[in-house]
DNA sequence: GCATTATTTAGAATTTCATCTAAATATCAG
DNA sequence: CTGATATTTAGATGAAATTCTAAATAATGC
């Protein structure tokens, strides 16, 4: 929740490759880790940040936990950017 | 330029703010600095980032720099949400 | 219960970042 | 040229972030 956990996630370029990734559906966060070249621990870590951010949600199924995204958050940028573009949005 | 700077740059609520601040037009560092609680020097720090990202152009004119919004960039932000949304987009 | 697999948590090392103070640069007015 | 104003640059500091290794937790299969 709220913009700065929200940019902060997508700040990353490890984590908005784990977004991409899961565009056609939901993982596991060992099929995640699989697409990069760092521990399993870290790869823990970022799903972390987006899941507290909201961008994601897990779903832990037997010995796995499936990651998957949620896109409603990104709404909330989208009409931040919309607000810089001459409406009137009082957010910071 | 490229994602990784705008998104950094965007991810800090001071800048933020700056650019929202600048939607009613340009305004010198010192009109922009006046918001903030912070010395000048650190606002010439945000400005830079947000100008090496391209989210600002700046303008001297004789003892002042203007500094303006400069959106266009953020069309590959909205571009890149876009593609997390089912387009088929390959940037990272 | 024990070993194995999947993932997270804890703690530490390194890097990056936001911020400050002080000094530097540039421009304008006398 | 001198002084005042506007902004940036340089260097330092503390906080936050990324990443690692190692240990902990949880679920499955024998």
């Amino acid at each position: 929740m709220g913009f700065q956990e929200t940019f902060k996630a997508l700040s990353d370029p490890t984590r908005r490759e784990i977004l991409h990734i899961l565009r056609d559906g939901a993982k596991t966060a060992g099929e995640i880790g699989s697409h990069f070249s760092m521990t399993g621990a870290t790869i823990s870590h970022h799903l972390s940040v987006l899941r507290e951010a909201g961008l994601v949600i897990d779903d832990k199924r037997g010995k796995c936990i499936y990651y998957e995204l949620n896109l409603s958050v990104l709404d909330e940028i989208t009409g931040w950017i919309a607000g810089l573009r001459g409406e009137s949005s009082d957010e910071k």
